[in-house]
Formats: C-alpha cells, sequence, structure tokens
DNA sequence: ACTTTTGTTGACCATTTGGTCAAACCAACT
DNA sequence: AGTTGGTTTGACCAAATGGTCAACAAAAGT
C-alpha cells in the first residue's frame, strides 16, 4: 500500500470512469478498462473483484460529486441575482467534464442504484428561495417548478448536443461559443422571471 | 406475405422496440426478443439479419417519429399563443410514451447513427416565431435560444424523473400529478417571457 | 395430388467476455 | 542469500450470446 491511496488503484479509478461513462456498464469490457490503465486484466480484477464491484465504486463517486454540486448553495454574497448566476455557471460548467448521461442512463438501467446513496441534507436551493418569498424579496412562485427549470435549461443542451447542433444547424465551433453565453442567458431569463418587477426597462 | 405487412413481423417490432428502449442496444438480447414476440430466436433471425439490423430500424423509427413531432407545427390557428401551448402539450405527451433517453443514449454510443437520418425541410418552430419577431408581434429576441429552453424543460423533467422525484421528495402519485400540469406551466412561463408586455398584470 | 415457396425451430457453432489461478516478480526484512 | 508478503500476468475456463443450418411444417401454385 502506502502512496496516495496507491497509484495503480487511483490509475483503474480513472481508466474506469472514462470507459464506464462513454461506453455504460453494459457496454463497457473490462479488458478495455485494463488496456487504458495500462495493466493487465488479472491485476484489474485483483484490484476490484467484480465489474459490478468496479462500477458500483464509479457510480457512488460520480453521484456523490453530482449531489455535492447540486446541493451545495454558495454563501458568501448576500446577493441572491448573484448567487443564483454564480450557481448556475458552476453547475453548466461541471456538467460540461461529467457526463450526465451516465448518471440517467445507469439510474435507467438499475433504479437500485439510488437507493444506495445517502441524501444530503443541506441548506440548497429549494430552502433558500422558499425563505426569500417568504421574506417577500422575490416574486410569489412556486419554488419546486423553478427548481425544475433551472435544472432542466441547465442540463438538456449538454445531453442532446448532438441534435441540438443539427437542429439549429451549427457546426462544432458555431455551438460551443452558443454554449459559451448560455448560462448567462439562463440566468438572466431566470432571475427576470423571479424579481419583483419594478418599473419594466 | 399479404397480411397488414406481416404480422409476425409487426410482433417482433414491437417487441424489439420495447427490449431495446428499456435495455438499450448493448443490453438487449436477441432471445429476450424473441421470448417477447413469442416467437424462436430462429425466427427472429430469419425476418432480421442481424442484431444491428433490427435495432437500426427500429431507431430509425423512433427517429422519424420523433422528428416529426419536432418539426411539425399546427398551422390551423392564427393565434401563436394557443399554438405554442398545443405544441407544448403534444410535445410533452409524445415524450411520456417515447424513450428520448432510448434516442440519447444510442445517440451517444454511435453518433454516426444521425447521419443516416434525412432533415425535414417544414415550417417549423424556429422559423414560426423568426417570422413574428419580424413582424413585431412578439418581443425582440434570441430564437434558438428560446428553441433550446423549450426543448430543455419539455425534456428535462421526464428523462430525470427518478432524480427530481428524489429531490422533490414526492411519491409516484405525487410527481405523476405534478407532472400533469407540467406543460401549462412551461406553457405560460414561455408565453410569459415572449409576449410584449403591456401593464404588467 | 404433388411440387415449390415460404416460415419455423431445436440443435449447434464460434466468439466474446467476466473471472480464476498458478507461476513469476519484486521490494523489504532477517 | 534466503524468506516473506504483496503485486503482476499469461494462460486458461465456463457461461453467455449472436448467428447458422438442416430438417420439418405450412401455404401457395400447378
Amino acid at each position: 500500500m502506502t502512496a496516495n491511496v496507491n497509484e495503480t488503484e487511483q490509475k483503474i479509478l480513472d481508466a474506469a470512469k472514462k470507459v464506464f461513462e462513454s461506453s455504460g456498464f453494459n457496454g463497457a469490457r473490462m479488458q478495455h478498462i485494463a488496456d487504458e490503465a495500462g495493466i493487465s486484466k488479472a491485476s484489474l480484477h485483483y484490484y476490484f473483484r467484480s465489474k459490478e464491484n468496479l462500477f458500483e465504486r464509479i457510480f457512488h463517486e460520480t453521484m456523490e460529486e453530482f449531489m455535492k454540486v447540486v446541493s451545495t448553495w454558495n454563501d458568501v454574497s448576500e446577493d441572491w441575482e448573484l448567487k443564483l448566476r454564480e450557481f448556475i455557471v458552476e453547475f453548466f460548467n461541471f456538467l460540461h467534464t461529467n457526463s450526465l448521461l451516465f448518471i440517467l442512463r445507469e439510474l435507467n438501467r438499475n433504479p437500485e442504484l439510488l437507493t444506495k446513496e445517502k441524501p444530503k441534507k443541506k441548506m440548497g436551493f429549494m430552502e433558500y428561495f422558499e425563505s426569500l418569498v417568504g421574506k417577500g424579496i422575490i416574486k410569489e412562485m412556486n419554488i419546486p417548478l423553478m427548481y425544475m427549470f433551472m435544472h432542466s435549461l441547465c442540463s438538456y443542451p449538454l445531453l442532446n448536443k448532438v441534435i441540438f447542433k443539427r437542429m439549429l444547424k451549427m457546426n462544432e465551433v458555431q455551438f460551443d461559443a452558443f454554449l459559451a453565453d448560455y448560462p448567462n442567458h439562463v440566468a438572466d431569463f431566470l432571475i427576470h422571471s423571479i424579481k419583483k418587477s419594478n418599473i419594466k426597462k
């Protein structure tokens, strides 16, 4: 052992994450993971007894990180608009480097996977905005609905990249440029619909 | 031959759609499809030479129907608000009975699948709203962005049902009730942000 | 009736794939 | 040098799985 939790183990985890995310549990091959990690298949099984085992480790870690990002609510600023915008940008960036499709795909294959995750108990989006409504700082509104809207707007464009690119007749570069602005558009849009209207600009 | 394009063939297609949608290409088993269709595996191969073959047929049909719903723009009414609302409701209902996850999953596995689909050339959402903007009937706005918003709001809640249920602490019944109202909320929301504001209510 | 074409299937095959194991390797300790 | 304990791997195995085929059944022509 020693070393930072074992170098080989980490190489395996990285390789496995990559392969499972791109191919899914059913499409992933243990040999492929071993190759990606630069070790033999036998070694792979030495570290993680079974495919199931390795998969659950990866899925759990991914889910953990996802839940962390989703339920962490930045508490430095008092300005809810700024907070919301920062959250959206951060969430969107997170989704850029982590495959949400992986989560949805595997959760659909085996819904039991979710039951193994313990729920976070933290002050999150919902509680925060409910309190804002309570204090009369923002419009009276359906918070769960707003929660859903925000998640949908942040998540779907990346999930559906291939089709959107085609529908909007954009190439890779154009679409990426579009996505670069995207989170701020979402923030503008949501803030505008949440904010108590003074005089419309 | 004769019969409505062959009864057995249809049984196979139905079975294959069901199995492919729920298990994906990699997870689906030819034996499973044969069982579901009530025939032998050999017969299955008699009708469709290979798994690949059968899969592409199913995927193509699903994609065709999806594109049809997405690019059909109801032309009976002159009232854009009503049109939009009807479109959203129809699209949402369609997604209720057709697995969008299937499309995204398989498109991610093999992006080439999309190149085999020929693009529809029809008056759709984008063109219609661009003309509304041109005529000054609705607000000046970023149409591709609005297109993306609409699709995201319609699609994601069903894709992500499992997690939303958990986050919103709802059971199956509560969540379904929530979803029943959902498309109209989306319509309200979008219409409100598109409409030229007279006096705010 | 009988011949031909079209369906149907159990048995079988080749390949893939998750998983095992004994032998080799290697660093540390005595 | 020899022993020990962990690590690595090529070779191998059993099960699963997509696909084939010869034989049989059922229509459809004649």
